[in-house]
DNA sequence: AAGCTTTCCTGAACGC
DNA sequence: TGCGTTCAGGAAAGCT
């Protein structure tokens, strides 16, 4: 499931493939995978891709002045860049929409529970407010006394505030758990309750796994796919995402749910 | 208003 | 074996 560090590997190497190239026409497969298809004439949305960003989980493609294509790909989407129609030799078996190029390649977005959504905006809008996205966790804004704001006054859970986009952008169910091990910090926790040097360790540790789990392009659990279909390594560092005895003090790892997710934490070494 | 719950959807994994 | 049930999850809408 795309995260952070899946939706900037992915990011990365679109840039490297598609960065100048010409839209010459949007294939859609499935309607409601494109959300506001309806407002615009897909023959006018052509052109060059000249910039792509992110913003927590999603991504943004720049094509000229004109439009942006803003992208999330929840659980299950992917894009696959295919040279020149070479798609029978990706996994792609749930197309939803196809990006075609003047050159003849092309992009795909594969997308299995189509909770995934491509969404087009005028240039004009701005993508932050109108989602009300929160400070992006790797922003370098994004530091202790942001944090402290941030959990001033909420009772929220620590667990559920990370996954709330709408105050910090980019952390899903996998990273929340391991950002919370690596911290030292339970994540049942209100947020109001937390101190100083626990406020100070979350930061650090969002940072230290975010930007690890980026050097190696993200985790691949079950769908996540780079654009040329290869898999993420960060899985191999997980410490208690999935796991069954603490890495660290091996007590058994205790699986809850909190706000309809499934979180794991070590009691003992999580306090 | 903050913080819950429900909805969307499909494939894998499970139980009988 | 094969059927039915449960689970997984991000974000937004609909609740209280």
């Amino acid at each position: 499931m795309p995260e952070l560090p899946e939706v900037e590997t992915i990011r990365k190497e679109l840039v490297k493939q598609i960065i100048g190239k010409y839209i010459s026409d949007i294939h859609i497969l499935l309607d409601r995978s494109f959300v506001n298809h309806t407002q615009y004439d897909i023959s006018e949305l052509i052109g060059n891709i000249t910039q792509i960003d992110r913003y927590g989980k999603y991504l943004v493609m720049q094509v000229n002045q004109s439009f942006q294509i803003l992208i999330h790909l929840r659980m299950t989407g992917k894009l696959i860049y295919c040279p020149f129609q070479q798609q029978n030799s990706f996994k792609t078996n749930h197309i939803r929409l196809i990006f075609n190029f003047q050159t003849g390649d092309c992009l795909l977005f594969d997308d299995v529970r189509t909770f995934g959504k491509v969404e087009i905006f005028s240039s004009d809008l701005d993508i932050k407010s109108y989602k009300n996205i929160g400070i992006d966790a790797l922003d370098e804004d994004f530091n202790f006394n942001k944090l402290k704001a941030i959990c001033m006054n909420k009772k929220t859970q620590i667990k559920v505030l990370l996954l709330n986009q709408n105050l910090i952008a980019g952390i899903g169910n996998i990273y929340a758990q391991e950002i919370l091990f690596d911290a030292k910090v339970s994540p049942l926790i209100q947020v109001n309750q937390l101190t100083d040097k626990e406020l100070k360790r979350i930061v650090v540790s969002t940072k230290k796994i975010l930007s690890l789990a980026v050097k190696y392009n993200g985790t691949s659990i079950s769908d996540f796919r780079r654009v040329d279909d290869k898999t993420g390594e960060f899985q191999d560092f997980l410490q208690v995402y999935g796991k069954i005895t603490c890495p660290v003090c091996k007590s058994d790892i205790l699986k809850i749910r909190q706000g309809g997710r499934s979180t794991n934490y070590c009691p003992k070494c999580q306090i």
